[in-house]
DNA sequence: ACATTAATGATATCGTATTATCGTTATCAG
DNA sequence: CTGATAACGATAATACGATATCATTAATGT
């Protein structure tokens, strides 16, 4: 095998402790000590999507994240200060009500985003 | 003034009796036959933009798209076959109780996608 | 007609996320 | 030790949306 055959394990330990999906920039700085280049960090995530063993989450504006593909079905809170994004628990209802008529829902997408705990506490403000 | 100072009412009217926000590319096609440049939406979007007559809406994994700001408060859906998207008319309710402890949202985004009336009757298919 | 100005189109350039290339190095088998 | 293999890092290349540049052209005023 080759040099660190323990990236992978560190990635998925990395993702497994997140509180929301990350993306591959934020993997990279999570294993920063370890020297880990970014070409790494796309490989395994690449792998993991063709194993079924991460999913892919695309939020507007931002890079692709990425998350264990265990979980079960939640939405995504996205600090505007820090852009950390966070897993939510839960999902609303009542949106069936909103498909027009004739159209076919097979998805679908909640967002919220607004200030993290983190940034409320320690008084960052938008400006 | 230049040469076609028409563009920018054309641009708005497209965009008005859009069943959804528009992106660059999409005005460019729907006004093809005038052989308006990409160059020239993408100034009047800006412009519309500062003027406060547009607003921009990015959706995961596609181009910005613009509508007009006059609009009331609502979401989106998006056609998995033909990428169209439309605006939905309501907004579900109960989103305040997924915001963590601490947490303090602004904003939230609701995005449904499966597919479009025309794409279901006309059976096109996900492959 | 002539000069001025503003809008335009072609295209070069940029920014950013992602992927591909390739030489290097660690590990392992014989 | 030697050769093969797999993982790696640096970085070149790519994809694509968006912006900047610049010469051209239409409309306007004189």
């Amino acid at each position: 095998m080759g040099r660190h055959s323990d990236y992978r394990r560190l990635i998925w330990r990395v993702l497994g402790a997140a509180a929301g999906p990350l993306s591959a920039e934020d993997l990279r700085d999570a294993l920063a000590e370890t020297g880990i280049g970014i070409a790494t960090v796309y490989r395994h995530l690449k792998d993991g999507l063709s194993d079924g063993d991460l999913v892919c989450v695309e939020l507007p504006g931002g890079p692709k994240r990425f998350e264990p593909a265990d979980q079960p079905h939640h939405h995504y809170f996205e600090c505007v200060e820090c852009q950390a994004v966070f897993d939510l628990v839960g999902c609303p209802g009542g949106l069936d009500r909103l498909v027009p008529p004739g159209f076919e829902m097979d998805r679908h997408e909640v967002i919220l985003s607004g200030r993290c705990h983190d940034c409320v506490s320690s008084g960052r403000e938008a400006n």
